[in-house]
DNA sequence: AAAACCTCCAACCGCCAAGCG
DNA sequence: TCGCTTGGCGGTTGGAGGTTT
């Protein structure tokens, strides 16, 4: 792990060791989750306030679930990651004992190489399959100008930025902007325009078929996030009802 | 036996959004 | 409205331990 080492401001960093995580779990145990800033000054650990959340979380968190993922987990996983993308929290969230840190870790040790290859592979073939395109639960970082072009154009909007359906991170934003600017001046890249345009959709009816088809609910949020998914079938996408031809994967793996 | 290489995963880092004064 | 603080997230790092040569 890494080194424990003192830092030019005193904090400890690296491991954790057993008296550390007693005197946090103990914290814990007695004001609750929360306050992170406060945690250090209770405990009297010299630890940063994120350091503290996430040894709380990955690792001392009761009902946590150590060891091998099983089957019937990766498989709920791999059906996640095709839904959700790189959305660990929410993929854990959806994986009773598991942390976001362990799906992330499994990811990318036992699965993205598979996945990769499996997709390399697929991409010489001529798909067939019903297919799956996700929404980034981050819709209030679009602007309001392109959020009124999308009104205005969605089949054209979503037909040629259809990456923003995939992204990661921020991506909703970041790929609107990369794949929507031969398209758009990038004057009107504006967050909010997009927002009001997912404002405006209704999410809750495709949400709840779509929770049907896949046997559990993304309805509502997660920590707070909306959490919307999009089901694409047959080339049509029955949310945003445009024709999606790439930027997509197949569901069967 | 030991050096080199590989895998795993705990922990750190940087970024972002929300909340608050 | 602005700046600061805090919580939270995904990406990345690097040490420990296992495996191969």
């Amino acid at each position: 792990m890494r080194p424990t080492n003192n830092t030019g401001i005193g904090l400890r960093k690296g491991a954790w060791t057993a008296d550390e995580d007693i005197l946090l779990k103990k914290c814990i145990e007695k004001y609750g989750e929360g306050k992170w800033h406060l945690v250090p000054l209770r405990t009297g650990l010299n630890r940063c306030r994120k350091s503290c959340r996430l040894r709380w979380l990955n690792y001392l968190r009761p009902n946590i679930k150590r060891g091998d993922f099983g089957e019937d987990e990766v498989d709920l996983m791999l059906r996640l990651h095709k839904l959700l993308g790189n959305r660990w929290s929410l993929i854990a969230g959806r994986i009773p004992g598991r942390t976001a840190n362990d799906v992330k870790n499994y990811w990318n040790t036992h699965l993205r190489s598979n996945t990769k290859h499996k997709k390399e592979s697929k991409d010489n073939e001529s798909l067939q399959h019903t297919m799956v395109t996700t929404i980034k639960p981050q819709p209030h970082t679009f602007s309001k100008t392109i959020k009124q072009y999308m009104a205005d154009n969605p089949r054209i909007v979503a037909h040629n930025g259809s990456n923003i359906l995939r992204s990661s991170n921020d991506g909703v934003n970041n790929n609107l902007n990369t794949t929507l600017g031969s398209i758009l001046s990038p004057n009107v890249l504006l967050d909010d325009n997009i927002n009001q345009y997912l404002d405006d959709l209704s999410f809750n009816d495709r949400e709840n078929e779509m929770n049907n088809q896949i046997g559990w609910s993304f309805g509502g949020s997660v920590n707070g996030e909306a959490s919307h998914v999009v089901e694409q079938e047959d080339d049509y996408n029955v949310l945003f009802d445009f024709p999606v031809d790439e930027a997509m994967w197949d569901l069967t793996y």
